[in-house]
RNA sequence: GGCCCCUUCGUCUAGCGGUUAGGACGCGGCCCUUUCACGGCUGAAACACGGGUUCGAUUCCCGUAGGGGUCACCA
């Protein structure tokens, strides 16, 4: 683990910023005695590079470096030449590299960035390890606050690919910056809710290694907090009890429609006290949104993004039953839990201008947003469960697929590093960060996964393999050959399906079933060479690669015919198809006695 | 429809004002070869459109078109 927990992410600096400094830092040399200038241009998104929100101009100073005493560590043998580097800045959260130059020397940097907009001054940390291939820098904050995030689904069916995708980088965002995950289940809805669905996203999870660092949250089991925190709002005078029934608010959305006007939710209620008729009557508790002004947020993945407040309608908090509303629990929940980072499907932007004024009414910290584009069908239309929206557990035992390779597809939906594409957990902890998230939607491409899976698979223990496919085999299947098999087999396969399909062979009875390919294989010269090869192989001493390598050649030499021509006769005999591992390997894997008794199955009847 | 967001090869993406627009999957060809894979080499393939700003826009701004999200006493 990188980043313990004094490196706190603040992103009050981007790598453009960063980029510009060193560069700027490194053509000076006498930087390290006095105040930097340099310029920073605002980067793709103005509202991600703090030095454009500080002031307008795009030229800024840095305060002060302070080296402790290292002054001369400041002058850093950075790249000039970035295009050269081309692709090659790493766009983390807490740290990036470069590759390219490798570093001459240790240095370390630090300086401050005042800021006027409040912010606690942040202190950029940059230093090179030497002898490393790469260079690192490193944000770190003045402030020890932990990074918490947290993946929040409502168990209402399985847990598919998004929501995989969503955990993944709450869970990346938090390793990176050495803080929390957590997970918590949104079962307000009770009638929704299943058992089956909360056990589902927990084996998903599980599966693919992103359970949350503490147990899950339940947030029906919260509701007495809740509906505590709506009474207080109330009390503040935040929120108010309104009258109108649904059934009414129904006719006034449909009227409004008719005259094509658009529709709020507009309570008389908001500054009216109930007077005596009301006793009794049933309310809803709505909170009291500005009506003026706009509304900001400055998502991490989708830049500054503003609402006109009138947009926002007073939502319900305690529906008429005294129950709470998703919208309250969320709010009061990632407080209590102290989410401050929250990351999640783009679909819920809307609702973070819904939910800010709550925050806001209670006097809480605002959290970090991150909105991030859906996942949709190859299509391009939105997943649903008619659209290739499976659950993970497809994935696992439908799709044969390995973690580990649906960990890095869903990593790379979405989000890019350069030009890396094989990238594993522990390379993904050190690299990830919001900013490399991309802000368009995504199709979903079950080929690359596949290609994916095909990498892992090769790259995957024989054991566990063997392990993976045994389930998926016929009665009788003997783990032990498996393993043996496992190498010839696992380069041939994409998935644990196409694994088990391949080692089908190993554990056929004879007389083998032959593929209709296989069949054509085996004409009368074709027998008559496997007559031939029979012989030969009934002489070989030992039953190793190498001696029947040997044998095999021999007879094809001696009938003079090329290698194919009996190898693949050959195949068809021993596998009963006509494609397979190295015949060699087949052979050898099937032991003398089998492979002696199927080529016998098959050939002539030596005269 | 209102509001919000998005738009680089078919797909996932790199790109932060000057590039022969890069990589990966998929597709074609070649090589390797006992089949099938793997691997290697190679080819075709993209800046949605129109205006600005600029010496120069894929990159910045504004429109248009297309796509998406959201408008519940669901989450």
């Amino acid at each position: 683990m990188r980043g313990s927990n004094r490196h706190q992410r603040l992103d009050l600096l981007d790598l453009g910023t960063t980029h510009s400094a060193l560069t700027q830092i490194s053509d000076n040399p006498r930087a390290a005695s006095r105040p930097i200038q340099f310029n920073a241009r605002p980067s793709r998104s103005p509202s991600t590079n703090p030095l454009a929100r500080i002031a307008p101009a795009t030229s800024r100073k840095i305060i002060q470096t302070c080296g402790s005493g290292k002054a001369n560590q400041a002058a850093i043998p950075a790249p000039k030449d970035t295009t050269a580097h081309r692709g090659s800045w790493a766009r983390s959260a807490s740290s990036a590299a470069f590759t390219g130059r490798p570093s001459r020397r240790h240095w370390l940097l630090k300086f401050g960035l005042s800021s006027s907009n409040g912010a606690a001054a942040s202190v950029l940390e940059a230093l090179t390890i030497s002898n490393q291939p790469y260079e690192r820098i490193r944000r770190v904050s003045a402030s020890t606050k932990q990074v918490v995030t947290r993946f929040a689904p409502s168990p209402t069916g399985f847990l598919h690919i998004g929501g995989a995708r969503t955990a993944l980088f709450n869970y990346l965002l938090a390793r990176a910056s050495g803080g929390k995950y957590l997970v918590r289940i949104e079962d307000t809805d009770k009638k929704r809710s299943t058992p089956e669905a909360i056990e589902a996203i927990h084996d998903g999870l599980e599966w693919l290694g992103l359970l949350g660092d503490e147990p899950p949250v339940f947030q029906s089991q919260r509701s007495e907090r809740h509906v505590e925190v709506a009474e207080e709002l109330l009390a503040k005078g935040h929120a108010y009890r309104c009258y109108l029934t649904s059934e009414e608010l129904q006719a006034r959305r449909e009227k409004a429609q008719a005259e094509k006007r658009p529709f709020r939710i507009n309570s008389e209620w908001r500054d009216c006290t109930p007077g005596p008729e009301q006793e009794g009557q049933p309310f809803v508790v709505r909170l009291k949104t500005p009506n003026e002004g706009e509304t900001v947020i400055e998502d991490k993945v989708q830049g500054r993004i503003a609402v006109q407040n009138e947009e926002v309608d007073d939502f319900i908090l305690l529906r008429s039953d005294g129950t709470p509303t998703y919208m309250l629990a969320v709010v009061v929940d990632d407080h209590d839990m102290g989410v401050t980072h929250i990351v999640r499907g783009d679909d819920h932007l809307n609702n973070a201008f819904r939910q800010l004024p709550l925050i806001r009414a209670m006097g809480w910290d605002e959290p970090v947003y991150a909105h991030v584009p859906l996942i949709h069908g190859s299509d391009g239309a939105k997943l649903s469960k008619r659209h290739g929206a499976l659950g993970v557990d497809s994935y696992r035992d439908e799709m044969g697929l390995l973690p580990e390779a649906v960990f890095n597809y869903l990593l790379r939906l979405g989000w890019g590093h350069g030009d890396d594409e094989i990238i594993s957990r522990e390379q993904a902890i050190e690299w990830f960060g919001l900013d490399g998230i991309g802000k368009s939607p995504s199709r979903f491409d079950m080929k690359k996964l596949l290609n994916l899976n095909g990498h892992y698979i090769r790259e995957a223990d024989d054991e566990r393999l063997a392990d993976l496919v045994l389930d998926k085999m016929p009665e009788g299947a003997v783990r032990d050959l498996l393993v043996r098999a496992m190498p010839e087999l696992k380069a041939r396969a994409r998935d644990l399906n196409e694994l088990a399909v391949g080692a089908q062979f190993l554990f056929k009875t004879r007389p083998l079933a032959m593929t209709e390919k296989a069949q054509g294989l085996l004409d009368a010269d074709a027998r008559q060479l496997l007559a031939c090869a029979h012989a030969s192989f009934s002489a070989v001493p030992d039953w190793t690669i190498e001696a029947v390598e040997d044998a095999t050649r021999k007879v094809a030499e001696e009938a003079e015919v090329k290698l194919g021509k009996l190898a693949q006769p050959l195949r068809a005999a021993l596998t009963g198809s006509n494609t397979s591992p190295g015949i060699f390997d087949v052979l050898v894997l099937l032991g003398r006695d089998e492979a002696l008794a199927r080529i016998a199955d098959q050939m002539v009847e030596p005269n």
